[in-house]
DNA sequence: AAACCAAGCAACCGCCTCCTT
DNA sequence: AAAGGAGGCGGTTGCTTGGTT
């Protein structure tokens, strides 16, 4: 219970959103010395952070093969197609969209994805005699594994897209047009070089050189 | 122009799992 | 086999920002 506070461990630990200070310190010192134990990477590298948040840090923003900006409406479909298959597993569905974060998808699915199959719901729940149940699956964001379909007929994506009139998000619809008309066999695009919101660990360097480091 | 509100996102928390001793 | 530590993961919170009144 009363742990004793060792002394050297008893130094602040800083909470909150990171400087750039910080990051540059974290990233000179992953560059310099790699990925290791986190909280001894911590100490090493003289943050004053847990070594959970400089690794949450490092893997949700920092890393070089992060990506930010707009999720494409094919990462969309991906997304809804990974999450029906498996749940709020955040971290299985990032892994099918190379530099996307867990975390990322986790806050894309709550603010835009849910909030639209809770809208669905409620236009879909004037026709049926359940809205409780579609918005507590919508809200929940919970799948039933255990056999039932009812949820999954109703959100699978491309039921969701193709039969729910699950629209492109407001501001994707263009977009679609235009991908479409490009590709429009176009599989799973993860890559994409040319995309503005691509954001490399290089772009940090020219930062470092200013603040002579 | 100011106040209010809602959306988006970064970061923290706590639990769980896995690995090492 | 058990205990402890570290990492991984999902849920949640709170701050920031942009839009609306």
């Amino acid at each position: 219970m009363d742990k004793k506070p060792c002394k050297s461990q008893d130094v602040e630990v800083r909470k909150g959103p990171w400087t750039m200070e910080e990051d540059l310190i974290l990233i000179n010192y992953i560059a310099t010395n790699g990925e290791g134990v986190w909280n001894n990477l911590a100490k090493a590298a003289g943050l004053k952070r847990t070594g959970k948040s400089c690794r949450l840090r490092w893997l949700n923003y920092l890393r070089p093969d992060v990506r930010r900006g707009n999720i494409t409406p094919e990462e969309q479909l991906l997304i809804m197609e990974l999450h029906a298959k498996w749940g709020n597993r955040w971290s299985k569905i990032a892994k099918h969209l190379p530099g996307r974060t867990d975390n990322e998808i986790k806050n894309y699915w709550r603010t835009r994805i849910q909030k639209h199959i809770n809208k669905q719901a409620e236009m879909f729940s004037f026709n049926i005699s359940t809205p409780e149940l579609l918005d507590h699956q919508a809200s929940t964001s919970q799948l039933p594994c255990n056999g039932s379909t009812s949820f999954m007929e109703t959100y699978s994506p491309m039921s969701s897209f193709n039969h729910c009139n699950l629209e492109p998000f407001p501001g994707q619809q263009q977009e679609v047009q235009q991908q479409q008309q490009q590709q429009p066999q176009q599989q799973h695009i993860v890559d994409q070089p040319n995309n503005e919101s691509y954001w490399s660990m290089e772009d940090f360097w020219p930062m470092q050189l200013l603040n002579g480091d």
